[in-house]
Formats: structure tokens, sequence, C-alpha cells
RNA sequence: GCGGACGUGGCGAAAUGGCAGACGCAGCAGACUUAAAAUCUGCUCCUCGAAUGAGGGUGAGGGUUCGAGUCCCUCCGUCCGCACCA
């Protein structure tokens, strides 16, 4: 019996498709394109099977429009500035370009064994200064057009390692590295205006219909736009007054307070001659921005003194109060409390024992008697207690009061968004350095675009805590260009998400002098198909959309959104073991016994976890290597296609990677040991068959069609088990007619061509076994003949008050009356009928009978 | 709190409103073998029954329909995203 030897195979037909640069694609505005892209990985170190399965999707898909007809773009990079890279500097003394390199090195030659289908030729890592120097550029470009700007904001800070963390690095109000209490400072920070672009990136959602809808409305949110007004409040005896946003107008004459963000320049103006109120925002800046922080926060006021006149009634006053729990970065800062109608506002009044009148009178309920308990009302109803908006509705009161503010010139009616602009300056030596110089006389000056790139140095120091590019003796003192005095270079880098947000545009010409070639572009964006995780689907993807319409302004191209279709894959997890101590163990370590009890190699006993998503942390990785070596890149590939549905999580298992090698054996048998004589290549199906030969050839043709729709669909699993279908079936055929080797051949090379996007080297195998001179990699895809595929009996359901009975097999397309005949006249349905006549009958053409009885 | 997704055998899962459980994993029985592995064959939702078969079954309850896993309403549970957003 023999084994199929994919160590051989597969590398000969990588060698192949290497030596024909199968892969390489090529700019031919003359053929419909199709460019296919996964999302570019870091180079941590090693792939793992996640990755694989991200990628084995996007192999599938390239293939698959390939045989179609199309001109496919698939290309892969190395998304290579980040954190881990000066981490590993820091830790192990190793430079982080060489760490990188060495990274990308094994990973490519993971990828490669995978058999995956990229033009390698376009390889790109974006701590190239090949590839950063554009960026460079663009950012200069952005500068120009006051896309790019300088200000200060609020971050969080290590005071260890003396750099601004993101959100995500700050644990429990603590530096996920170094453990120290996260100060907020305030920085200068270059930003992107994305908020410049908020309304476009939120209508243009409604045209990405193939993206997923949950990744939609994730957008959405996070773009939050809410229609409101600004009002402006006088304050008593002073000569300024406070403006503040509100979603609800309608309720202003609920108004019993004001309250200041602590960073508020009222309030911090304030702080200078009041060390009390000094001492209180210091301690908000203390309090994390993590959800626990927030969560657990009271909700704490104080009282600065002044008094606000209200903007609809001069002769009311509220109090100001600062408030820790309102936001500098939303609306303008500061808020007007209504407690009635808003929880948090409730809250802080039955803190502070401030007035609680209600202004929306919830429908049935009795002006003189409804109160306020411990929850604020919130919904529709008619306003009261509001001068000249009594009566209204609430929308109707929105519009009216609106008009008001704007009549008396003390508001106006807006919209406010929660989107922020994109803060891109690290402190960090591992990212691309921001072209720009600090001038003592000029200011901030950008640098030259013939003195690009700005590289950074490679002799730097990572002793000490802090961005080396800071300390370099030289790298930072530059002539200033214009006036030639002593300045410094900017020595921040750009937030990692700068490279990724126009990586598919370079993969265009990616060894193009320029960014990207214009005509690169307009014909292959925009990226047909886009695959990844979906804990981009804010960051990333909002990114590059919000770059492409930068680069539009900035004449690059004229494009405005870069993927047309998006899909997020799910994780791959494995179980997770720990020992008694709580250590975790690598799934190796762990040994079943016969009990079915688990035990580490010293015999102790190990508890089985949950399933979670494949980590280092937690040890349930499975190494790809590992799984190459035992089963062959194919056999890894069919697996992560075949196990779940891709968008949802797949486990990990041992037994379930053996039975997709037990499968792959049996079609290498199949198709190198048939059970019936094979005519040559080439030899068409003739003659009249029997029964059981028309419906095997039947079944060919209707998966050709099933596969190609699932395919479509993005249902690979259902693919995968519609193509084994075939293949049992095809392992059944034995009958020794003139005709069943032609039949069984048009099967066996039917099974073959559509496992060719999924296990590549086997197909290309199977294909040059089954006599093919030409590689499967260049035959079209299949087209099924829909009069093959059509069966002429049909099975038809009968019936009865909703309950199946019996049976029927009819020739297709039997008029309705003939079967409704046959229906009643079966046996048990004459039984079940008694004699009596059918109420009513239903009949659906080729599929059911429904006799109401 | 807001928003979204999901709930089907021992497990991963199928099922344009039309025969629930395709395809696979695990398991059981058998064949081959001195034996094991590999391979092959058969069985495997539950209850009753020797069997043809009968009844029940898609988180719970209700509704629409000749017909509901699928559509609608209420509830329960799980997962994900966002969150002091005014």
């Amino acid at each position: 019996m023999s084994r199929y030897n994919f160590r051989e195979s597969e590398a000969k037909w990588q060698q192949r498709w290497r030596e024909r640069q199968s892969f390489a694609a090529r700019h031919d505005p003359a053929r419909p394109k199709y460019y296919v892209l996964e999302m570019f990985p870091y180079p941590s170190g090693k792939l793992h099977v996640g990755h694989v399965r991200n990628y084995t999707m996007g192999d599938l898909v390239a293939r698959y429009h390939r045989a179609r007809g199309y001109n496919v773009l698939h290309p892969m990079g190395w998304d290579a500035f980040g954190l881990p890279a000066e981490n590993a500097a820091i830790a192990g003394g190793i430079h982080p370009a060489i760490w990188t390199a060495e990274n990308i090195a094994t990973m490519r030659a993971q990828l490669e064994r995978m058999g995956f289908a990229y033009d390698w030729a376009r390889e790109i890592a974006t701590c190239h200064p090949e590839y950063y120097r554009h960026e460079q550029k663009m950012f200069l470009d952005f500068l120009a057009k006051g896309l790019a700007y300088r200000k200060e904001s609020w971050v969080n800070w290590d005071p260890v390692d003396h750099t601004v963390l993101a959100n995500e690095q700050v644990i429990e109000g603590r530096g996920w590295r170094t453990g120290a209490l996260v100060e907020k400072r305030l920085l200068a920070q270059w930003n992107l205006r994305i908020t410049k672009y908020s309304d476009e990136l939120l209508d243009a959602l409604k045209s990405l219909d193939r993206w997923p809808e949950r990744v939609r409305l994730m957008q959405e949110h996070w773009i939050g736009r809410s229609e409101g007004a600004r009002v402006t409040w006088a304050l008593d005896g002073r000569q300024d007054s406070i403006e503040v946003f509100t979603t609800r107008p309608d309720t202003l004459f609920g108004a019993s307070f004001l309250a200041l963000s602590p960073h508020h320049k009222l309030a911090e103006a304030l702080a200078k001659d009041d060390a009390a109120l000094a001492e209180f925002i210091a301690e908000c800046d203390r309090t994390g921005t993590s959800e626990e922080a927030i969560e657990t926060a009271e909700k704490r006021g104080y009282r600065t003194g002044i008094d606000a006149v209200h903007p609809l009634d001069q002769a009311r006053r509220v109090p100001v109060y600062v408030a820790n729990f309102v936001l500098m970065e939303y609306g303008t800062g500061a808020i007007f409390g209504c407690p009635a109608h808003d929880q948090r506002d409730l809250d802080f009044a039955r803190k502070y024992e401030l007035p609680i009148v209600p202004v929306v009178l919830p429908p049935k309920e009795n002006p003189q008697s409804f109160a306020v308990g411990d929850t604020a009302y919130v919904d529709d109803g008619t306003i009261f207690n509001s001068s000249f908006l009594d009566g209204l509705s609430v929308a109707d009161a929105k519009r009216a009061v609106g008009e008001r503010l704007e009549t008396l010139g003390v508001g106006e009616r807006t919209i406010a968004y929660r989107l922020r602009d994109w803060g891109v300056s690290r402190q960090r030596y591992w990212g691309c350095p921001i072209p720009v110089i600090h001038c003592p006389d000029c200011g901030i000056v950008p640098v030259p675009e013939d003195d690009l790139p700005v590289e950074l140095p490679m002799d730097v120091d990572f002793a000490m805590a802090g961005n080396p590019l800071d300390r370099h003796p030289t790298w930072k003192h530059v002539a200033c260009p214009y006036c030639n005095s002593p300045s410094t270079r900017e020595t921040d880098t750009f937030d990692t998400f700068f490279e990724s947000s126009w990586y598919f545009l370079r993969f265009c010409s990616a060894r193009a002098p320029i960014a990207f070639e214009r005509d690169a572009a307009q014909y292959w964006m925009p990226v047909d198909q886009y695959i990844g995780g979906v804990e981009h689907a804010v960051l990333h993807l909002l990114y590059s959309r919000f770059f492409m319409r930068a680069l539009k302004e900035c004449g690059y191209l004229d494009l405005d959104e870069p993927f047309g279709g998006l899909f997020t894959q799910g994780m791959v997890c494995h179980q997770t073991y720990q020992n008694e101590a709580g250590d975790w163990l690598f799934p190796e370590e762990v040994t079943s016994g016969a009990d079915g009890g688990l035990s580490d190699e010293t015999g102790h006993p190990v508890i089985a976890g949950r399933l979670e998503k494949m980590s280092k942390s937690k040890k349930n990785v499975v190494g790809l290597d590992t799984i190459v070596d035992t089963y062959g890149a194919d056999t890894a590939r069919l697996y992560l296609l075949s196990d779940s549905p891709p968008e949802r999580d797949l486990e990990w298992t041992d037994t379930g990677i053996e039975g997709i090698w037990r499968y792959v054996n049996r079609l290498w048998r199949l198709i190198s040991e048939p059970a019936v004589a094979l005519p040559p290549a080439g030899t068409a199906v003739s003659g009249s068959l029997s029964p059981a030969l028309a419906a095997i050839r039947r079944a060919t043709h209707k998966t050709i069609a099933a596969v190609t729709d699932d395919i479509d669909k993005f249902r690979f699993n259902r693919a995968v088990a519609r193509i084994r279908e075939l293949s049992n079936a095809l392992e059944g055929l034995t009958e020794d007619a003139t005709e069943a080797g032609a039949v069984l051949r048009e099967g066996l090379e039917t099974v073959t061509r559509l496992l060719g996007p999924m296990m590549p080297h086997l197909a290309e195998e199977m294909w040059q076994e089954l006599g093919h001179g030409e590689m499967l990699g260049d035959v079209p895809w299949p087209v099924a003949d829909a009069d093959l595929a059509r069966d002429e009996q049909v099975t038809i359901a009968v019936q009865v008050n909703g309950k199946l009975r019996a049976t029927l097999d009819l020739p297709r397309d039997a008029a309705a009356r003939e079967v409704e005949e046959a229906a009643l006249a079966l046996p048990q349905i004459t039984r079940l009928l008694d004699g009596k006549a059918p109420r009513k009958v239903v009949v659906v053409p080729n599929r059911i009978v429904s006799v109401v009885a």
C-alpha cells in the first residue's frame, strides 16, 4: 500500500513554482484583476498555526481566482517596526534590525514551506529605508496640506521607561513592562487630522457591502457621531463664559449644575489660585485610564465658587464644579447637569445635594405627582417646567430650543464626534523617524525632500531607559536647512500603524522609486479581498481608510476605499494545561493515562483548562514546523480549512489533523491504484451509462457547482465536505464496465481540480499521476454541466399534518396533480386519511407534498 | 449600561421556510494479522420494540405558516466589541 510522499512532492512543486515564477503578478490593464491580501505579520519569531489559517484562506482565494482567469496579485511582506524588537534588544543585547531580519528569514522560510502562492518579488519590510522614506514624504505632504499638526496632548507616561504607552499597554493603571504607576502627561505630539474625514468615513461605510456588518458597526461607534448643541453660559461676575456640548438641549431648563473637565482651561486657571482645586486636579490625573479604574472611580466634584447664568433665564444661577468624570477630549470639555434625565448627573446631584427638576414628563404620568427616584428618566415624553418648551415632544423641543439659542446668540446646533485625531508620535527607537527639525530660530522645519530618507542610526545603546535616539551623540544634531543654526532632529518615531496604513499600495509597484506608481495603484486597487483578524476592526482598518483619503487630497491617487471586500477569520484555539502549582504546560508535556487522567512528565496530575487562543504565555501552542515535518503542508492546510467555518474559532486537535492525513493517503491511493483501469487523459465519457455510473457522473457535476458556490461565499468547510462526499462516492465505484473508467477519470480529475487551491502540492502530484503534462495551476477552474448535474428522479417527502409519513420517488418536474395523486395513493397515507378526503394539499415541485387531514 | 453575534448528537459542524444531524472527530462491532499498527466493512440523536415500525427531539415559553433549527415576540445562557461620550 503506497503512502503519499509529501516531503518529496512538496519540495518538488515548490521548486517548480519558483523556477517558473508562477505567481508573479504583471500589470496588464487588458485583463480583469483580483487583489488578494492577508494582513501582513509582525516578524515576532516564528509563524504559528493562527497565522497559517489566515494565509491558507488567502491562498485558496488567490489560487481559485487565478483558475477563474483573473490576473491575481497576492503579495506578502513584514510589518517590521515595533516594540518587541526593541524589548529583545534591551533584554538580549541584539540589535532590533538584526533580530527583525533573522525573524523575517525564519518566517519567510516557513511560508515557503507552506507553498503559498505569493509574488515574492514584491516582498517588503517596513523597516527598510526604501520603504519608510516614502512615508516620510507623505508626512511632509500631509504637513503642507494641514493634515498633520503638532499639539499638546495628554498621554500615558511610564516614569521608569521614560516613554509614552498606548492605552493597551496600561494594565490596571501600571505600565505593562515596568509595573510603574502610569502618569498622565501633557506632551507635544504629532497628530494626523483624521477627524477632517469623520463624516466621509462614516457615510462611506454604507458602501462597503462586502465588509462584515460587525466591523462596520464597530467603526460607526468608534466615529460616534452625535447631534446636539453647543450652549454658552455666562459666568456671574466674570467676563468669560463656559461652552458646553449637549445632546439633550431639550432638558436645558432642568439644569442644576455645570461641570468642567479637570483639564479645562478655566479649571486650570482657577487652580493657580486655589491649592485645594490644584490638589483635586492632580488626584484626578493619578487615576488610571483603564476600564477598571473608570468603572470603580467614584464621581467626584469640586465646587469652584463660580455661578453660571442660565442662557434662557437670566434670573437663574447654577453652580460650576470641576468633576473627575468630564472628559476634555469629547465635546467642549464641559457639560451641564440635568439630574432628572441623566443617570450620572443624578448620582452627582444626590451626592452634592443639588436640585432635581424633572422637565420631561413620561406618558401617563401626572405633572404634579411625577418625581424622579433613583433612576433618571431618559426616554421620550412631554416637556414641562420649561417655559416656552412646555407641551412639546423631546424631538420638537430640541428643534425649538436650538432655534432660540441661535436667535439669542448663546448657542448653536452642532455635531460632536467621538473620533479623535490620531496621535502618531512615539518615544521609541524602532520606528520611522519623523522628518522634522527643531530650529531655535525658524521653529519646526520639515526636512527638505532631497535629504530624505532620515535614516535610523544603527549605533544605538539600549542600556538606559528611554529613547536611544535622544541620547545618541551625533544623530540628532543638525544644522537648520534654512538658517543653518545648530538645531535638533525630532527624536520621536511614528506609531507603527503608520506603516500598515499604506503597505497595500506599495505592493502595487513594490520596487518603484516613488511610494507607488499611480497607474499601478489605479489598476490593482482596491484590494478585492482582504483577510485578517477582527482585532484590527477599528484601528488599522480605519487608519487605512483615512490614509487613502489623505493621499487623494495630496494628489497621489484617485480612490477612496482601500479594501473592497473584508473577511475576518476566527482564531485558532487549543486546550490549555496546568499542573497543580498552576504552571502552564506545553501539550507535548502532557500524557493521558489509561483511566483518561492527565499527568506531566514527572507523573504529577495535570488539570485540563479551557480552550483558549494559542499564546506563548499559556503554552498552548502547536509548532508549525513539527506539523509540517510530520504531515506536510497540504495536510495542515486542509485541516485549517475543513474543521470549522472560517469566521469561527477553530480548535486544533491532534486527532483532527490525523484524520486529514488519513484522507490525504486515501486520495492518493484512489488515484495511484484506481479500482478500474483509467482510459488515457483526455478521454471523454461516452456511451450509455448504468444508473450507478450516471449517478456518479451527476454527483461530479453537482459537486463542481456546489464547491464553486461555497468558495465564492467563504464556506470553505462545506466545500471540503462536498469534495469528500464525491471522493467517497468514487471509492465505491468498482463497476467493470467500459464506461466506468471514463466516469472515474472525470470524477478523479474533478476532485483534483477542486482541491487545487486547498492542497496545491498534492493536487499537482495527482494531476501528473492522472497523466497530464501541464501544471494544474495553469488549468482553468472546472465548469459544471447543468444538464449532467440535474436529477432525473427526485425523492419527494410526503407530510400529513406536518409530520413526515412517507417518501415518493418520481421523475423530476412531474405535474403537480400526478404528484398529489401518487402521494395520496400511498398506503401509509390512505391509512392515515382513513377514507376521508384531505382538507388541503400543498404540492411544492420536486420537494414535498403536505397533506392536511 | 449601550451595541452585536451565537445557542443543533459525546465533540467540530450541515441544513434557498420543505426528509434535522451532510462531512468529519471520537466510540463500538467485525474483517485482515501470530499480534499490534495501518487498512477495509458495518453501527452510532433519545425512548419503546426481536423487527417492519411508533413516539419524541435543534436553550425555555409563546406566535405566524399546510410546514419553523430557520421568520416574529418574551425569557434564560454564552461569547465579543464599546463604555464616566454629556
